[in-house]
DNA sequence: TACATTCATCGAACCGGTTCGAGGAAGAAG
DNA sequence: CTTCTTCCTCGAACCGGTTCGATGAATGTA
């Protein structure tokens, strides 16, 4: 494999001058430069990251941490992955994706050796044990959710109050008095989800506030518990109308479930989806949905952390930015 | 953050001392290890990745490259991509997830830049562009996935002519006679993707064999095309009493699919799908299946891989492994 | 006591880039 | 014809590790 020492000798010239053809960080000959870029592509000459790495301090890599739950939906973890990938290619950086069990130590490990320009946390909980480790690194860092304390770091996360309210006010306006509202699971709160409570919570208020009866159940992940915790759900409100589904495996489940009792949407039940365009899509999901944006979550925070890397000390400072939900009407709610 | 050099001044020997203990190549006598040792815990000294890279040409990273095609079921990639990551971790390597459009151009970048010490190259099609760049690379590289000529690479796929002929048995020693099979998209063996017709083939030639009727039709990737390409498919054979599903977006979607139709499973018909166990458990599906084993195709290929690199030259010749599906009985057949 | 071994550590070179200060050649100004 | 600029390129130092040969001290042997 060429050196950049080869190309300076094939082309009669010093190592620094064929850096500096490389960079254009001085003015080069034009004759010169054209010698230099002909032995470049003689040569097949491509400069070695780990050298430039270590004179620059710069990889041109980011991190994607994140983690596997046993008890979540995992396909709903690649909506978030890919633009990330795709934004970080975009601005010219590859990236490392990294889903040791044990996050932290895997994030001391690979920005104190100094692998990673920058960190893309994903999954972010409310209390998240990785935020200590990573403020140590003392590495530009962008969070994907929403922690109590994200002091040092931009974070960017749907605004689940809004979504909630978007979903309430829908079934309010078509004049739905009784709903029935499908979380997360428990332990996803539990670990510090906090999309389950600032979805439920601002869903109680709001469906206080126009005097709907609002009742929240925690749906499931796997099979059969998905089922019985809907029955239980719509046992508890007989005289539910609607139903708004916060739960991407209970949504994913929904059509054929709403079969085999014999509901038909929306003849006998609004129903009102939090799921992405692509999701649905994937799963040719018939409701009516609060879109959760996963792209557009993934090129903010991509861009935001490239940003942050280029200009590490002002640029201002960090951000906690909640992005407004979509909404996708497909005609899953009527009025009653 | 502090460098070797640092750490033999605290511990006020010479960086070529603190290098030996680290990587244990030479005696370094039990006193001065332990100096050593502590400075480097004092000062939280952790080896630059790039400098290391530098020395000794290796990186510890892994390559791991994919795209993501439009007309796919992505949710199905997800399995392969996991864990490939894990054992890659297990190996001591982290991973580099490369998804540009532009997948033979990124290996060139990539591999020419030593940023990995090898490559795993998901979905590989039968005549696969990507080949020859990687070829070129002079790299340690496994593919998942079956190409015609994959000469200087290990392969690893699961033997799909296998798993037809045991969902084809399967249902002959239950006495069927007329048999659908839904297979993926057309487009998919256009792009050559060969277990569309390693399948195909063998499940025709089995059930020739037994002297079944098997009638085989491509399946769709989206709503509503699925729907249509599965009444096309039973309606050319009316006389069928099982299905043979091998198409990811299909079975995903069949539980719903049947329920609209009134076909119940196993009364009606009898349904044998191909996909993986966490597959079935995150979509809930109650088919019987012949198991595609994602996990296992990681693993084997991680390791492989990592052998190889290991030991370059000898190790013997390129491996073409297909591996034996599983299979896993949920009730979903009857006999007849 | 002299000499050969073994053990533990050191110093220097090297990996392949980047960057800074210096300097020669050519052209402009006096 | 000097002297001062400007333009272009070079050489050396540096980034932070690894590795090899050399060396001095300690131990064993004659």
């Amino acid at each position: 494999m060429a050196t950049i020492g080869d190309v300076a000798r094939a082309a009669g010239v010093s190592r620094s001058t064929v850096s500096y053809v490389l960079s254009g960080k001085r003015v080069i000959s034009a004759e010169t430069k054209e010698r230099i870029e002909a032995a470049i592509e003689l040569l097949g000459f491509t400069p070695n990251a780990g050298a430039r790495a270590l004179a620059t301090s710069r990889t041109n890599v980011l991190g994607l941490y994140l983690q596997f739950q046993e008890d979540e939906f995992a396909p709903a973890m690649l909506q978030y992955i890919l633009p990330v990938s795709t934004t970080s290619r975009a601005e010219g950086y590859d990236l490392l994706m990294v889903t040791d069990p044990d996050l932290a130590g895997a994030i001391r490990r690979t920005t104190s050796s100094h692998m990673v320009d920058g960190v893309v946390l994903l999954d972010v909980t409310y209390h998240d044990a990785r935020l200590e480790p990573l403020r140590q690194a003392q590495q530009p860092a962008v969070l994907i959710g929403y922690a109590q304390d994200s002091a040092g770091f931009d974070s960017f996360d749907l605004d689940f109050g809004e979504a909630a309210r978007m979903a309430v006010d829908h079934l309010a306006e078509r004049g739905h008095r009784e709903i029935v509202l499908l979380t997360p699971p428990d332990h996803v709160a539990t670990r510090g989800g906090s999309y389950v409570w600032r979805f439920r919570d601002a869903a109680i208020e709001r469906a206080a506030r126009h005097g709907i009866r609002l009742s929240a159940h925690p749906g499931a992940s796997r099979h059969p518990e998905i089922a019985e915790s809907l029955d239980r759900a719509l046992d508890a409100l007989p005289g539910a109308t609607a139903l708004i589904v916060h739960n991407d495996a209970t949504v994913a489940a929904l059509p054929r479930l709403l079969d085999e009792r014999g509901i038909r949407v929306p003849q006998d039940l609004s129903v009102v989806g939090v799921f992405s365009q692509g999701f649905g899509q994937a799963f040719s999901l018939p409701y009516t949905a609060v879109e959760s944006l996963p792209d557009r979550l993934g090129e903010l925070a991509v861009a935001q952390l490239v940003r942050r890397i280029a200009d590490p000390s002002s640029a201002g400072a960090p951000v906690v930015r909640l992005i407004e939900p979509g909404f996708f009407d497909r005609g899953s709610t009527r009025a009653v």
